[in-house]
DNA sequence: GCCAACGTTGGC
DNA sequence: GCCAACGTTGGC
């Protein structure tokens, strides 16, 4: 099983919503990097959710629903799109500055490199940030 | 609203 | 294949 980071901005995409869905499309990636990562994602693969620009933290857990599959919000078969459902809300978001305090967390690419919208974690990475928000899984 | 960082495009 | 110009993202 593999961890994830994935970015939404919450007022066009936020955790609430997905939750309010039960299932969200995650597509409209249009940057190569994000798009192999996608592609690596298997069903059951942990993401966290991180509200980009409104927020600046991680809300919550969403869990990988279906594999890859043609974006289909182009017609371009560059680009692909994964379905996630809600898997766990966080007890305490964990905001950018508390990221980026985490000797742990110095090398993800949310510190490292702002603009990328699909990251994975290792699982210490990814038990780093949940412990900072005080939610077991 | 600004600007830095990065990716993409296109001329040569 | 290089590199300058441009567009986009996202933190501040």
């Amino acid at each position: 099983m593999a961890y994830w980071l994935i970015k939404s901005e919450p007022d066009v995409y936020s955790y609430t919503k997905l939750v309010e869905e039960k299932e969200g499309t995650w597509d409209g990636v249009r940057n190569y990097q994000a798009r192999n990562n996608l592609k690596l994602m298997e069903k059951g693969d942990l993401a966290l959710f991180y509200h980009s620009n409104i927020g600046l933290e991680v809300v919550g857990i969403a869990q990988i629903s279906q594999p890859w599959f043609q974006d289909p919000t182009t017609d371009n078969t560059n680009w692909v799109a994964v379905k996630v459902k809600p898997f766990k809300a966080l007890n305490k978001p964990v905001s950018l500055q508390t990221i980026k305090q985490q000797p742990l967390l110095q090398n993800i690419a949310l510190v490292r490199n702002g603009r990328l919208s699909v990251m994975p974690l290792s699982a210490e990475e990814f038990n780093c940030i949940l412990k900072q928000s005080e939610t077991h899984v």
